[in-house]
DNA sequence: GGCTGGCCCTGTACGC
DNA sequence: TGCGTACAGGGCCAGC
């Protein structure tokens, strides 16, 4: 996403820009004026920095899609939040459950964002080791799945891949005490399951779309989201799945033992 | 400070 | 065919 939208956006003033009135998204409108110097990511957050002093910060949620398009007007009721640039295109984040965010902060200061203030390190960067995710998640009794949701631990895993990851690693979901060995199979499952999903151009289940408007592919290869009822690739066990803190869970009663 | 559960929101699937 | 209900999900927040 970040690198299909960056070369399309930066250099380009924000001449005028809305958003849906809620709390959620009115802050689109507090970019204009200013221009757009470069597109960064954390996690799952994208870092517009503008050439004030300030970050527009966008979440896209669950449902979330960014595009690009000619100026001239199409009524679309899911635009939450639109930026119109110097070249004549408009910037829109659609979303139709509004799980999506949108906020204007002086850069680096993300207090009004306390996930993206709290957010653990990029699953590939080299500050992401075997032992930083042990130690991480040993500070905390939460269950193991609902840590790497929570970002804390490492950056960027939603449900999905938190899920697809566990099992990649032969850990339960539920547990609230990892090994080390497992934290040490659960760094390289996080990794290769992010790198897989990338490759595939992400994954589409029913409202993702790429910044082109193209679908991903990721969901043709995954082995245990969405596949409960379905035998185990790994050992033909039959998938389960259950609500863990509320979220959807799948994951293989044999290969993910306590 | 850490944890839990509810809420937001709307399209889709399913049962009656 | 049409209606009502359950479900999905990321992140925030109130309450414990």
């Amino acid at each position: 996403m970040r690198v299909a939208l960056a070369p399309l956006v930066a250099g380009r003033k924000v001449v005028d820009a809305g958003g849906h009135p809620s709390a959620k998204f009115s802050a689109a409108a507090q970019a204009a004026g200013a221009t757009i110097e470069r597109v960064g990511r954390r996690g799952k957050y994208l870092l517009v920095e503008l050439d004030d002093g300030r970050d527009l910060v966008i979440h896209l949620g669950m449902t979330g899609r960014l595009r690009l398009r000619a100026a001239e007007h199409v009524d679309d009721p899911y635009v939450r939040a639109w930026w119109a640039l110097d070249d004549g295109e408009v910037l829109e984040l659609r979303d139709v459950r509004r799980f999506g965010r949108v906020a204007v902060v002086p850069r680096g200061r993300h207090d009004s964002l306390p996930t993206l203030a709290a957010l653990g390190p990029e699953p590939f960067a080299e500050t992401f080791t075997p032992e930083v995710l042990w130690q991480a998640l040993r500070r905390s009794r939460l269950r193991v799945k609902t840590q790497l949701l929570q970002q804390r631990a490492v950056a960027g895993v939603g449900n999905i891949y938190a899920d697809e990851a566990l099992w990649r690693a032969g850990v339960d979901p539920a547990v609230r005490k990892v090994s080390r060995p497992q934290a040490t199979r659960l760094h390289a499952a996080i990794r290769a399951v992010l790198a897989a999903a990338l490759a595939n151009g992400g994954t589409t289940l029913r409202d993702y779309r790429t910044v082109d408007g193209g679908t991903g592919r990721n969901q043709d290869h995954l082995a245990c989201y969405g596949r409960a009822g379905e035998p185990c690739t790994r050992c033909a066990t039959t998938l389960r799945r259950k609500v863990l803190d509320g979220r959807g869970t799948t994951w293989c009663p044999a290969c993910q033992r306590r």
